[in-house]
DNA sequence: CGGCATCCTCTTTGATACTG
DNA sequence: CAGTATCAAAGAGGATGCCG
């Protein structure tokens, strides 16, 4: 990108990650730390293979991201962010809050691993001193997996044997139930299939804000 | 922009304002809404004239920006955030929270109400229920001032008849002295011209954190 | 003067094919 | 798997002109 050339600090950020696909890549290492050329095409959709080398060749040098030779048996590459990356969580998560309101629809590609920030954001364990939880989203590409873990809830693509409640559903479902904008019978109605104990899922999700019927 | 079509707030997010020179625009009307186009074109340079209109089409379309016409008198247009647009303050904010590193040397283009975000987030009144103060900040193209206000600290581009204290010098020996990254006597011996009180600066600036000697 | 629109050039992006 | 090479299309930059 063409510099702005400004001494401003939000300026000599865009000048770094404002070019087109950037922050979107860093969206994928910010999910999962070290990914594969092909994991990020994977989370990438649209993205020219130039492109994204180019991005992670600039990412590089200017200290964003680091490229991981794995030893021969293997042969694979992975990148990941240096802190340097991973500080910026939080410019992805103004972005996230933001534009929210602007996925009233499920169109367009999804990948269901695209969940974990903002999940991540709204859950919260309610109950830390009780027994662990494990719920199952089955919504999109691949199973993700939702744990406690003293206080703190983590998300991450995975499944369990026997998880405790198991949501089945389209993206805007999902996300209304567990971040409190809808009500669980009414997802339900919606066509949300659901499985397994509701206080689990009351345990995590974002209590209501009041009368909000609709998904997000 | 071609949207990246994904079900991901984040990428939402940036098919609206991931658009280049977008979010620099939206700086310009936080720190002074109500702007002119000449204003914005003032406080954005390099960015072409059609590019600017386009963007602001652009804005209002998205409900970020509003134009009002003021009546024929003056006859000039202004160009305002929506509440929409206010709320991409955080995006910036983090963005420049993140790229304040990037600020070492003081290249480039400057306008002195750029200080305006990064300072009112450093600042805070130490001593809220002391009388107001004033601190005149001369750096750049126009002197901004410093106002206390029942514990919140206020900057804006402005003069008084008698400032209690005064800084003259190079836009990161300010940001250093007022951000608690730099002693005032370390500014002084790098070519920072004081006058009037420290202690009005010592109220309002940032508490140092530690050993740190060099400007930010 | 303020607020653009037009025209032209140059750079960046996108799409696809191909390679060690 | 992890890219490079190539080419067409879109967007940005810069100059200038227009109109109330």
């Amino acid at each position: 990108m063409r510099t702005y050339d400004q001494f401003c600090a939000a300026a000599r950020a865009l000048d770094v990650v404002g070019d087109r696909w950037t922050l979107l890549i860093v969206r994928e290492l910010l999910i999962r730390d070290g990914a594969r050329y092909t994991d990020l095409q994977y989370g990438l959709p649209g993205i020219a293979t130039n492109l994204l080398a180019n991005r992670l060749r600039e990412l590089e040098e200017h200290g964003i991201v680091t490229r991981e030779a794995a030893p021969p048996p293997v042969a694979t590459t992975l990148f990941r962010l240096t802190p340097r990356g991973e500080a910026l969580k939080p410019v992805l998560m103004a972005l996230g809050e933001w534009g929210g309101p602007l996925l009233e629809t499920a169109s367009g590609e999804f990948r269901s691993h695209w969940l974990v920030l903002p999940l991540e954001r709204r859950l919260q364990d309610h109950r830390p001193e009780a027994p662990p939880v494990t719920i199952e989203l089955h919504t999109g590409d691949q199973p993700l997996l939702i744990e406690t873990d003293h206080g703190r809830v983590h998300v991450r693509p995975g499944t369990v044997a026997t998880p405790d409640a198991t949501l089945r559903g389209s993206p805007p479902l999902i996300l209304g139930v567990l971040g409190g904008d809808l009500d669980l019978t009414a997802a339900c109605a919606q066509g949300l299939d659901f499985e397994g104990d509701p206080d689990a899922v009351r345990r995590v999700a974002r209590p209501a804000v009041a009368e909000s019927q609709t998904a997000e």
